[in-house]
DNA sequence: ATATCTCGGATAATAAATATCCGGACTTAC
DNA sequence: GTAAGTCCGGATATTTATTATCCGAGATAT
């Protein structure tokens, strides 16, 4: 069981866009460079991150990427599911159903219990990932974040803004 | 992000094994077939629960595997770990160290707001899984499975122990 | 208007994880 | 003692994820 890669990618390309000034863009070259990461494959992943409306991308010259909503209204589990799909990593096969227990399908009124108990668990990891904005992880930037990255970082933006 | 299926076929063997008297013992073949999976690669996942000490193995004839202790004391999450592993789903590689506004390691004394975030995520899952039990699962079992099928299931290990 | 820039999607190559199989080592029962 | 039966761990195959490349469609600044 692993997260994908553009999991962490993402979540990290959305908060920095949060910085981002209101009408404008950064291209997915950019904002590969400055996460340091394959520019071809992040690439793919901000494609994901526009088709499940959480980024909006802007054509030709000074175009890119920005927030498609404010970073309040965005909360971290949109962006893994955007990712990594909203499917629960859990999937019951009904093994129950096999073998020489095996009944027809209509004496299983309720779902497995193992099943039961996955679901669960994967309910309470995304209501826990539901629960943070990317504001919220904008202002535990700002608190955590060493003061000469910000302002390394800011320097950054305004270059790549030019 | 997706458990293996061995997790599935982990948890339940071990429910069944619950149900097995003290002194003996099922081949991973029987197990295979009881619950319909394919047996050599069934096997390589009772290893890994012999290993994690959830299971106990018995060679030679009448020999394979049965509890290694009372199903009251084996949680979900121990199954799941044992086949799955320890390892969170979200590894940090620490991308806020690379591109522009890096600094040198020091700095960051904390650990990324992304990680804390993801880690958090994580540990109300394990909870979740570590609050259930494998006793747990076997009441379930005797509350909602079709009673003919635990009839057949009782007749096919009395079979198999033969 | 047009030349330039950007995303979007398809294709292909590579790496990694997962699933499957097989032969050897060990234990037990007789 | 011995033969049958079982697990164990490594080797193999298959699938999935990651990375790279390419070209077309659309948008924009000049």
């Amino acid at each position: 069981m692993k997260l994908s890669d553009g999991v962490e990618w993402g979540v990290h390309v959305v908060t920095l866009l949060a910085y981002l000034p209101e009408d404008r863009a950064l291209t997915s070259a950019r904002l590969a460079e400055y996460h340091g990461v394959p520019a071809a494959y992040l690439a793919k992943h901000l494609q994901a991150l526009s088709r499940a409306e959480i980024l909006e991308s802007v054509q030709g010259p000074r175009g890119g990427y920005r927030l498609a909503r404010p970073p309040a209204t965005v909360t971290v589990l949109d962006v893994v599911e955007a990712i990594e799909g909203t499917e629960p990593a859990f999937r019951c096969t009904e093994i129950r159903r096999r073998g020489p227990g095996a009944r027809p399908a209509r004496e299983y009124p309720l779902p497995c219990a193992i099943d039961r108990v996955m679901r669960s668990a994967d309910t309470v990891w995304r209501a826990s990932l539901g629960a943070v904005t990317i504001a919220d992880l904008t202002s535990a930037v700002g608190r955590d974040a060493p003061p000469k990255s910000l302002v390394a970082g800011a320097e950054w933006m305004r270059e790549a803004l030019r």
